[in-house]
DNA sequence: AAAAAGATGAGGGCGGTT
DNA sequence: AACCGCCCTCATCTTTTT
């Protein structure tokens, strides 16, 4: 449940001013110094690779496809031979740490980074991605500054974030070039078989440093399964099928059992969502970010009468978890009881497909309407493909002969769980109405989620929610009969704030909500006042922007960096607030 | 000026068959 | 393993209408 992405497009352009001024500078004085990105290693290797031995050439690329060079690669199959795949990585792993010369603690003055981590070297993922967007062919070797100046700025030094660059190729994303230096940090002390000891790296951001701090015991364990996720050359995490996540209401399937990793549990607690369907890599980035956590996938169709395949990362329990009564419709039929007479038979659907932010046009339905009209009984096999692919694509139903049309938004506040009228009126627009349910949880799934919270806190929570929406999080806690204390709430349009604000007044709410428009600007300060002033948030949600994640998006569907999307890395940094300042209190 | 309609595929999972 | 066909996807941009 992203906040309305279009709202952003107003104020883009001065939030991050003074940042990429800084970072502007900072890569201009070091750019001099910089050795130029070794672009043949990458161009080079696929000459190299396709000229080698057949067998041995597959490996070859294979490496050279996770960042090593040519060189390395080849010294590498040499020692351990081309059978043991496991110990040429160990190997590999182990040149690219011993390249990385000893620290020289390269100091940085980091005043700026000062311990309420208001999100500025963050702001540095942006930077890079807008940089790109107008500069693209030119500024290759700035971007590379850009980078390294982005590293140097979290703490590392010159020569790790080289390396690292030189590595992961031209391409890799900051995420990337994070980790590869995380990851040769952890080989080290594992190489070394000393006790894992806290290297006192000078000022480094508290974010990093937090995180790094909390992963301690954990180094070992995380390393073993990234090697082995390399080896399996799958970087992607793999979604369920059946897609129940650790559990569905009425879905026979074995007590599941997880073991947090320590740095993820709370409280607080929280709950993360986004499209399950996302690019490739982007729900293992979300993953790290958010302590190692594992995904939990889960369809709504399990839950009601239309699909919605999402991917939750939250540290709640799994257990004694109930469903929101009374239960939804789950079928087509029972959910719109008037379409049944005129469903045709050859129309097999139960349920419906993801409710989205547009709906199919009174062109189509009459195009379908055209083509029907034609035959008495059963049309032809080639008029049903047709008419049942553009059903499908556009989530038309049956409300006639020979008449489909699309949902209406009461229908759709309804399958996805919202009281009747939820967001009408108030001034929104019927095609703002359906933006915003499009965006929104599907309220069932996520209290069946939240409803363990319920009696761990009989006397009610404090949320954080970022990227409300339309409320979903704060419709599933009512209904599960979760008081709300205090609910900040931060949503970056004014008709879903104004939709919850409505809410709010009309269900008797005993507790204060304090709405914010913008979660950029939800710096340390802010929240720590907020934070003081009624003793931290028991709970923190948010399913931010899937604008370039999602696969409707035919122009700017560029991942976790894109726009709107890298907004995760806010929910990230607050969150990482909230725990560290509950932590200390 | 605001709302609605219309035009616009790529990408990836999955199950089946070679 | 590899290939193929089927299916689905929290959308954006431009044009037209109100």
């Amino acid at each position: 449940m992203d906040g309305d992405a279009s709202g952003v497009e107003g104020d883009n352009c001065d939030w991050n001013s003074e940042d990429e001024r800084e970072i502007d500078d900072f890569s201009l004085s070091s750019s001099s110094s910089l050795t130029p990105p070794n672009e043949e290693t990458v161009t080079g290797s696929g000459e190299a690779s396709s000229s080698a031995g057949s067998s041995n050439s597959k490996l070859f690329d294979k490496f050279i496809g996770m960042g090593f060079t040519e060189k390395m690669v080849a010294k590498a199959i040499q020692e351990n031979g081309e059978d043991n795949t496991d110990s040429i990585l160990n190997t590999l792993l182990t040149y690219s740490t011993l390249e990385t010369s000893p620290q020289e603690q390269q100091h940085i003055d980091s005043d700026n980074y000062s311990l309420d981590c208001d999100g500025s070297f963050l702001d540095g993922f942006s930077d890079v991605d807008s940089w790109s967007d107008n500069e693209e062919i030119t500024n290759t070797v700035f971007d590379e500054d850009n980078k390294l100046s982005s590293l140097m700025s979290m703490g590392y030094t010159r020569d790790e974030a080289s390396i690292a660059m030189e590595r992961c190729g031209l391409n890799a994303s900051l995420v990337e070039l994070t980790d590869f230096i995380c990851a040769a940090q952890i080989s080290k002390v594992e190489d070394a078989h000393l006790p894992v000891e806290e290297k006192p790296r000078p000022k480094l951001p508290c974010i990093v440093s937090a995180k790094l701090k909390k992963r301690k015991q954990y180094d070992y364990e995380m390393w073993k399964r990234k090697k082995q996720a390399l080896l399996d050359d799958d970087e992607t995490i793999r979604l369920p099928n059946p897609m129940i996540g650790f559990g569905v209401p009425n879905e026979s399937h074995p007590t599941i059992h997880r073991t947090l990793p320590e740095a993820a549990i709370g409280p607080p607690y929280f709950y993360y969502e986004n499209v399950a369907l996302a690019p490739k890599g982007v729900w293992t980035t979300i993953s790290r970010f958010l302590y190692d956590v594992e995904p939990e996938f889960v369809d709504s169709k399990y839950f009601c009468a239309s699909a919605r395949k999402r991917g939750y990362v939250h540290n709640l329990p799994i257990q004694n978890r109930f469903p929101l009564l009374p239960l939804p419709p789950h079928t087509i039929h029972e959910a719109l009881p008037l379409t049944r007479k005129w469903w045709p038979s050859w129309d097999e659907r139960t349920k419906l497909n993801c409710l989205q932010t547009c709906i199919g046009s009174a062109k189509l339905t009459e195009r379908i309407r055209k083509a029907l009209e034609d035959y008495d009984g059963e049309p032809p096999l080639r008029v049903q493909k047709y008419v049942l692919d553009e059903c499908r694509k556009w989530n038309l139903v049956w409300v006639g002969r020979n008449k489909v049309a699309p949902l209406e938004p009461d229908e759709v506040e309804m399958l996805l769980g919202f009281p009747r009228n939820h967001t009408r009126g108030g001034g929104i627009s019927r095609t703002d109405r359906y933006k915003s349910l499009g965006n929104s949880f599907q309220v069932d799934t996520v209290a069946y989620h939240l409803s363990v919270l319920k009696d761990m806190f009989p006397g009610g929570i404090n949320l954080l929610s970022l990227f409300s929406g339309i409320g979903g999080a704060e419709v599933a806690l009512h209904r599960l009969g979760i008081p709300l204390k205090n609910v900040v709430s931060v949503e970056i349009s004014e008709v879903n704030r104004n939709i919850v604000r409505s809410w709010w007044e009309q269900t008797n709410q005993k507790g204060n909500l304090i709405d914010l428009a913008d979660v950029q600007q939800l710096n340390g300060d802010r929240l720590e006042q907020l934070m003081n002033s009624f003793g931290g948030f028991d709970l923190v949600v948010g399913g931010s922007p899937c604008n370039n994640l999602a696969g409707s998006n035919r122009h700017h569907r560029d991942g976790l960096e894109g726009k709107e999307s890298a907004l995760f890395y806010d929910y990230f940094r607050i969150l990482d607030l909230v725990k560290n300042w509950s932590n200390v209190s």
